[in-house]
DNA sequence: AGTGTATGAATGAACG
DNA sequence: CGTTCATTCATACACT
């Protein structure tokens, strides 16, 4: 159908109130539609963000890492734990072949070594070579720092046959200095948001969210406090009229984005934002922007625009369910 | 989230459900405060969300992180310093700036080009062209031994064999072939289809985004941490009919997929498939999968599916241009 | 159920 | 450049 029915030809809101103030099925259905759409990205992004606050912001691979609960988005169904990632774990057998292996001094084995051992391992077990190569990696490391580093114990030496002691090892003890944010950006918001950051480490954001009046889907009641948001971000926002294509249901539209400077550096050359934009983390996954020639706009593996977007236009933002 | 008509907040549902579906200013305006304050919180969330990616991990005060550059003012402090060495950690916007950069080819910056990477990235976190050096250094050494060892992790297998050894279930695979000593793995359809790693170095991926099929989804790559540790399950592709949409321009239907069973770890209360599926990985990204009642299936920030497939079904995917 | 620890994996930096 | 080192992350498990 019609996709996005006249870029800015939408205008404004006056969509919604026309002559007569009147708002049809369908126009009702549409708003529906998109808080429901907002909702679910608000869910979204605090879950985003309630995993990124639980690990390192370095591990990206953490995505199904955080675990905790069972996604309930819109979909309802009932979450099964998305299984995150497992890790390698050496059966007794293979433990005793590598503990005799590093012992009799092969230390880093080559690439073809590894091969080798590897392919004698699998016979005990799923195991791959670079499990091998870690392991080898690690072992070695871990028994340099042990007796660099004799704790208490009197590690004597490393192994003396085919047994492994328990080695106490002693965590240094990461500092884990809080915030200092040092947002090089120019964002107010996040600073002020940011506060909450320590205190959401164990939490669940989500109820922080709730409170203020943000419910999922099936929630009666939907009035959020509009009163005390004060948008204050960088982007700015346009909130042009719904039109959504009446004839795709999987297909919502969301307000336009429009991208507006705020970075230090400009490129004088033209109005384009120096940065690219994660259209993910603007909005949610399943979404994309278009552009004015109701394209979609370019985005790399992350979902990050592969150029930038330009100041002096509007981008509609399309959402799939 | 029924409400508009509902009981809600809004003033009297009798105005809304009049055979004609008024309403009134009050509840327009209603709404759209609604819906503004999503999308406000959502902004915020954003912002909050991209503060603290920017921070860096694990702490200090970063600006002395540039590395051993001219900020050895730490010296200044004599005593002190005790071991406050850091390394660099890219925040996830360097992150991906990097990685879009090699995928584009930039695999050996010279000098004057790690100037401006470093220049471009200073303003996301700091950062040295030491660290941008080595960064391209690592990733290429490691794309290329990735693509030398087949590491095909992902099995823990705990079975220890001091007890009872847990009869570790080896399901033969669906319909792959058999043998394979090698890639004791059953995901080869998966594996083709990402296998595609073709080392897009040098070329625009603006014009082949727009065009390309799904191919471009390079295994080798992207998806920075995003190494292996494969679902334990293997995935069988359908061709089915293709279907779906007609009308609309901008997503392309592809074949079906349908999930199979691998091995280990089945969840005999259903047919589900025990893990996720990284969509983005199987199909490229811009991609899709919808259930029988042709609702988008949720993904998670990396596209990894919320919920574990269904055997049984077949699961259309759609792909965005 | 939390809490600590051993250890597999990831990755920045350095070495030859 | 290919390897190796060092440090950190994240997780499986044990303990209590």
């Amino acid at each position: 159908m019609g996709t996005v029915t006249g870029s800015s030809a939408m205008a404004k809101p006056e969509l919604l109130v026309l002559q007569k103030q009147v708002m049809t099925d369908e126009q009702i259905e549409t708003l529906q539609k998109q808080i429901r759409a907002y909702s679910t990205i608000c869910n979204q992004l605090v879950e985003m963000h309630k995993a990124m606050s639980q690990q390192h912001p370095s591990s990206l691979p953490s995505f199904l890492m955080g675990q905790h609960t069972l996604y309930d988005l819109a979909s309802g169904t009932p979450g099964f734990r998305t299984s995150a990632r497992q890790r390698w774990t050496p059966s007794q057998i293979q433990l005793q072949i590598l503990e005799r292996l590093f012992e009799q001094g092969t230390a880093t084995p080559n690439k073809q070594r590894i091969k080798e051992i590897t392919m004698e391992l699998s016979q005990h077990g799923q195991i791959s070579e670079t499990n091998v190569y870690n392991w080898f990696q690690n072992r070695k490391a871990r028994a340099k720092r042990k007796q660099s580093h004799p704790q208490k114990e009197g590690e004597s030496e490393i192994e003396t046959d085919d047994e492994f002691p328990r080695e106490k090892k002693f965590k240094p003890e990461s500092d884990s200095n809080p915030q200092n944010a040092e947002s090089g950006h120019s964002e107010a918001t996040a600073q002020v948001l940011q506060r909450n950051h320590g205190t959401i480490q164990n939490r669940q954001p989500t109820a922080d969210l709730k409170q203020s009046g943000i419910q999922d889907n099936d929630s009666s009641s939907l009035l959020p406090p509009e009163d005390e948001m004060k948008p204050h971000v960088s982007f700015g926002r346009t909130m042009h009229g719904v039109s959504v294509n009446p004839g795709n249901d999987f297909i919502q539209s969301l307000p336009e984005f429009k991208p507006t400077y705020s970075y230090n550096k400009v490129d004088s050359s033209d109005d384009a934002i120096p940065q690219t934009s994660d259209v993910r983390r603007m909005f949610g996954y399943n979404t994309v922007l278009m552009d004015s020639h109701e394209h979609m706009v370019p985005t790399n593996d992350m979902q990050a625009t592969l150029h930038p977007l330009h100041a002096s236009q509007s981008y509609p933002v399309l959402r799939f369910t």
